[in-house]
DNA sequence: ACAAAAGTGTTTCATATACACCCATGT
DNA sequence: ACATGGGTGTATATGAAACACTTTTGT
């Protein structure tokens, strides 16, 4: 292949995450400041360029670290972004993820996160972001929608024990609905994926509530 | 952003397109014979790099155009093949996209196909393939199925008029299934898509079927 | 009359939704 | 005792799958 030629010389490739947890019934995203130029100063999703040397999923891992410190499995590719002038200071396309973290273990790297330039937004106020990043993150959380009833999305969003109502709450705070109590439990049993601890969570003025786990042998 | 560095020089976008067209029953795919190194002579699906002044989808459109001489709308991307290694000259993220032509318009086609390198091969007979193609292929084909009820891929794998047990064939090739006739038919019909045109096709030895055509206004 | 494929309608099952009552806790 | 939220079972609606008989044509 011609690397000379002008039509395609310098093009890069971008990794991009679009981290999601839920913290107290609010939908949160993962964003990192700009330190340099352009838009220095701006907000924009973790990411940036693809090592010759990496397989794409590889590079993706390694910028979320390198700029979050948070290492979050089960990343989830979700979408390209090409338009010639995204990024208007070189040819860049953008290869798109999402992944979830429980609230959990968001506090358990909250002094990782602190030394970083990132910040956890709500969805609802997302600051401007760099390039396209916002069209980015819209299609982020769209694309979480369709999956959150599978397996690897579900495990990393909830820590090792929780309650049916809890996560309830967790997936109508994401997917904007509200479910039936009933139905909902139903639903969740039927997947096979969770399976009762027989302890007990007590939270103040209310009934104590089941706690259940992810059963380890799954399938 | 430093296009110096090492790390990142001399990276590239291609994009690709997995074209397939039902004949007579069986699924084929549209794949082109390189005709430089590296792998001169292997087939290969059409695609190529991306120009750095045009679009992602664009640029899908004019390598498919250059290749093959095919114009084909609706074209759906699919998929994102970042291994380190898959191009052994030069690091390229490929760009997968997937389409459907009737073989109505394979047919008219005909002629600019034949002065090209392009050839039909049953998806049950391709030969080995150029750099990681074969797998590009396999995803594709998944993605068809996924999306073969879907409106647009619809009504680019069809002519104007067609029967029903017609289209329920090219189905059932596609996706490797057999369906009840009557259940098919309602299917169909619900999908709001498609209207009788009070007009019988015939065939020799059977009994003449309904032409249906798909509604202009749809919605 | 028979074989081959096209047309039609009803029953059955599984899945999703709607819905009402009792229970445990803190005030 | 009461307000709040947790736990349970049943009835209904909706969509998918199973299924049998009649019609048209060529031989």
């Amino acid at each position: 292949m011609e690397t000379k030629n002008p039509k395609y010389r310098g093009q890069g490739i971008h990794v991009m995450a679009s981290i999601f947890t839920v913290d107290h019934g609010v939908v949160k995203i993962l964003l990192v400041k700009r330190n340099m130029e352009p838009l220095d100063g701006m907000w924009s999703l973790p990411g940036g360029a693809l090592y010759n040397d990496e397989d794409l999923d590889d590079g993706m891992d390694r910028e979320l670290l390198e700029k979050t410190g948070l290492i979050i499995p089960n990343l989830r590719q979700c979408g390209v972004f090409g338009k010639a002038h995204r990024a208007f200071c070189m040819r860049m396309v953008a290869i798109s993820y999402f992944g979830v973290i429980s609230q959990f273990k968001v506090e358990h790297f909250n002094s990782t996160l602190k030394s970083s330039n990132a910040r956890w937004f709500s969805i609802h106020q997302i600051p401007p972001l760099a390039y396209d990043h916002e069209e980015i993150v819209k299609d982020a959380l769209e694309k979480l929608k369709e999956g959150i009833f599978e397996s690897d999305i579900l495990t990393s969003l909830f820590s090792e024990k929780f309650t049916l109502p809890e996560i309830q709450r967790v997936y109508e705070s994401i997917l904007g609905t509200k479910y039936d109590r009933r139905n909902f439990r139903k639903k969740m049993l039927s997947l096979d994926l969770i399976e009762d601890t027989f302890e007990t969570a007590r939270f103040e003025g209310r009934k104590p509530a089941k706690l259940y786990r992810f059963r380890k042998e799954n399938k």
